[in-house]
DNA sequence: TATGAATGAGACTTCATTCAT
DNA sequence: GATGAATGAAGTCTCATTCAT
């Protein structure tokens, strides 16, 4: 590939990672390649459908973003493994909200995003397993980190984009409600 | 107002909640005019904008649902009527995806829906008081209860839409974090 | 025809007076129907379509109108006879200014309108004989008077609607251009 | 501006000239769109509103014909002059309808189009002071000018639309009306 | 008979995608 | 290979006219 059509690929890319996050999934096509600096044919020539274009976003978001918490999913204390895993994953949602959806997407059918969010999470759920109530999943876990991104979306609607301590004190609360203290069992 | 308007209008209304659950709120109107089995021209004299019946499908729905989680919350047991009231509200979020987006829209400018919902709240936070951690708020409840309505909606993605096994897990989780033996305070 | 029927009839002609000349032929006849505070169907027994309604208007002001301006074309002095006739004929179309549309419709076929103007005019033409050039006919006055009517409606746009003046200076010029003073023969 | 896109603007506006004329302003777009062979996306590249292809016909067709009334108001003999300028400036509009509305639009609040007219009269003006009854203004050539379009437009409706005879004859009378032969003062 | 609700063709405009330059 | 002009189906909404109540 001629480097010139890489370094377009690459704009047209970053282009649509802000036109999607600031206007979501309906923006014009046009403002994408406006912004990309590049003509329609170009952009078209990368990717043949708009959705595939967003597909792209979302897996370079994803691909950022996971290695990211893999991070913070690998500190020592184990309980804190899993709050650091959840503080990362929620404050990337936080800048790209389009994230979680790709993972929402893939509930019915596993995509490669939740597969790899799988094993990051049964890491986690090994490790910290004497510190757990008993029978908690990693579609538990997985469930909880897709809510709990609904949260953040919510309290980043325009007005107090900043607040974190909102969906902060949520997230307390749902990993409080994994401590092993809690022997009910859960439905099953 | 005669009684076949009357007929009309409900039928329309109806359509759009069908329509508008399943295609989302990009719906065609005529779509929703079709279904109804009216002319445009009546549809748009019932309500003049697109937006007007929307509104009006989601005011309905509210209405009907913030009953049945207001009777669900009612319950003699303080903490069994905080989980009847999750349920129901949940379940309700099930059949009508819409109800919960205009609560969360009311985040940053409380609408008159997160009004009704706060209510609610608070009268389960008081009799619920001595059950609860410390410093639980009646944004805590409204923002867990939004999360939870998204990870409702993940689980229902076309494929398996019947499983509440695996929100009613969340639900109870999350409640459980709600619970009094945990003492440690919450972000500020 | 029922009193009540002469009553709504009435209602419906003088309310579409008002609409016509305020929103001009595009008004919405719902805005006539609503002035009058009948019902659509009332308005279509009456009239079977917009068009037969907007030609009673008009010829009902026609009606009046030709009265005024008959009585103005028989003042005792030929040429104030004539100078009163413009004058009041172009002060009606100051008020209903769909009234010339009317005999404008008519020049390639004569209308009943024009008709009647034509022998209005055609007395003045007798009586003012020698004081006007050679050669001018009825068309001529006819045409003159449509184009003067323009004058005014220009004049009267919304800014300055009370000008009198601007189309007073133009009537006398154009009267003047009628005296017996120019000698040279008419453009056949 | 490629060719291509230069030869469908073109096409469109031509249509649009065309169109208009035949139908007035209530024309369909589309109907814009078949004659000039365009699709409705190249109509509205061009043109982001219906009001802006209008705007621009009118302004086209101004153009052109401001130039052609202003090299007639300039032959020698200031009589001729002021009347080739109106024989100019009639036969245009005796093409264009829509060109005199633009001026008359631009009665009470003065278009640019009013402006450049309102130039062209002042010279005329000022090269035939003597042979100008006394206080013959601008706005009273102005005037005069709109309402012989209108007598313009009357003869050439549907019927006989080449008669230039009858709307010249009204011409000259109007112009003897200017004549310096009139001492009267004109009404202020 | 009067009412006004219902009709539906058609108006303007947008935008994902294709294709001539 | 890049450009951006062209396409046209589809979207929301209006309004002259008809018809059930």
């Amino acid at each position: 590939m001629r480097r010139d059509a890489v370094r377009n690929r690459a704009a047209i890319v970053e282009a649509a990672r802000g036109a999607l996050d600031e206007h979501g999934g309906t923006v014009d096509v046009r403002e994408i390649a406006r912004r990309a600096g590049v003509g329609m044919g170009t952009l078209y020539r990368h990717f043949p459908a708009k959705e595939d274009l967003i597909a792209e976003v979302l897996h370079e978001q994803f691909t950022i973003w996971s290695a990211t918490i893999r991070t913070a999913a690998a500190t020592a204390d184990p309980w804190t493994a899993l709050t650091d895993f959840f503080d990362q994953a929620l404050r990337g949602c936080a800048k790209q909200h389009a994230i979680m959806d790709s993972v929402a997407a893939g509930w019915s059918r596993p995509s490669a995003e939740a597969v790899v969010l799988g094993e990051i999470i049964d890491e986690l759920l090994a490790r910290a397993a004497g510190l757990l109530r008993p029978g908690v999943t990693r579609d538990d876990l997985l469930l909880m980190l897709q809510s709990l991104s609904c949260a953040v979306r919510v309290t980043q609607q325009s007005g107090r984009p900043r607040d974190r301590t909102a969906w902060n004190r949520l997230v307390r609360i749902s990993l409080d409600g994994l401590r092993a203290t809690h022997s009910d069992p859960l439905p099953q």
